[in-house]
DNA sequence: TCCTAATCAGATTTTTTTGTCTGATTAAAT
DNA sequence: ATTTAATCAGACAAAAAAATCTGATTAGGA
């Protein structure tokens, strides 16, 4: 199968964006992100623990516990997510999987894919979490 | 991980080209490719016998046997291999995999990641095997 | 203050992907 | 024609990813 993002990176935006669709930094509990979301519950806990060590978010234990955001939406790029859960690999490594591509002994595909790579590149670097409110909580709701 | 085709794809992908390197339709062993192109012996083998199955390569068995090509160059384009074995899911689905994300609902990103996606497409449509051949002998040669 | 219920967090299991091994097949040499 | 060596092909095993389970933690009510 071929994918762009793991299901872990996948769920982990999804879920960010639902952190962020919720303004004043309130707390929600990973079972609420789970249910809304249709993400297995403790798959989702997983992958916010995980942010949570990156620094992108906030997790308060116990009883009334849950996550939020650790900065402010606007402070929040989407290759941040990416960064974090994915790693940056795939905008540095051959699409094609030779070991020893570079400008000097490309492949046959290198030039072509660097143009697109540098765009998606760009598009995730460019968007950050406050220019999804309203998309993501008129998404979300739909679901 | 983050990933555009799976490692089957991408070893696919660079065996074909290999095959496509041979201009005269010569067979060549798995084997050989293996060595050349630094994949395990046995998993290039099970991919080509995948890629036989749906008609892109021909396959002898037997002492001196092995694959080639079953179209000519021109006639395969890379869009069929990624077909063939990861399929064309990753062009049809909601990159943060969202499971309703259409054009009335569309998902944060949807409007810019469709753009990305069909430029790719597209590159993988119009490039032939035959449009490669001396770049992937320069590829191959300086592994 | 203690107990309970709800939560995060780390360990475990299942599934998928990747890689390896053994056997069936075939062409060529004897 | 028989044997042999090299190959493809399908079954098997290991590693990685995805999902689940169990235990540690904490706020709030009795």
């Amino acid at each position: 199968m071929t994918v762009i993002f793991s299901k872990k990176c996948e769920y982990g935006i999804q879920a960010v964006l639902y952190l962020a669709a919720n303004l004043d930094g309130e707390i929600i509990p990973a079972d609420e992100i789970a249910r809304k979301l249709n993400i297995p519950k403790e798959f989702v806990s997983k992958i916010l623990q995980n942010l949570t060590e990156s620094g992108l978010v906030y997790s308060k234990k116990g009883k009334s516990g849950g996550f939020a955001l650790a900065k402010k939406p606007s402070k929040i790029r989407l290759i941040d997510i990416v960064a974090a859960i994915d790693g940056l690999d795939i905008f540095n490594s051959c699409v094609l999987g030779f070991q020893h591509c570079s400008p000097d002994h490309p492949c046959p595909v290198h030039h072509n894919w660097g143009i697109l790579r540098t765009n998606a590149y760009n598009m995730l670097t460019e968007e950050t979490l406050d220019k999804f409110r309203e998309k993501t909580l008129r998404k979300v709701r739909n679901i």
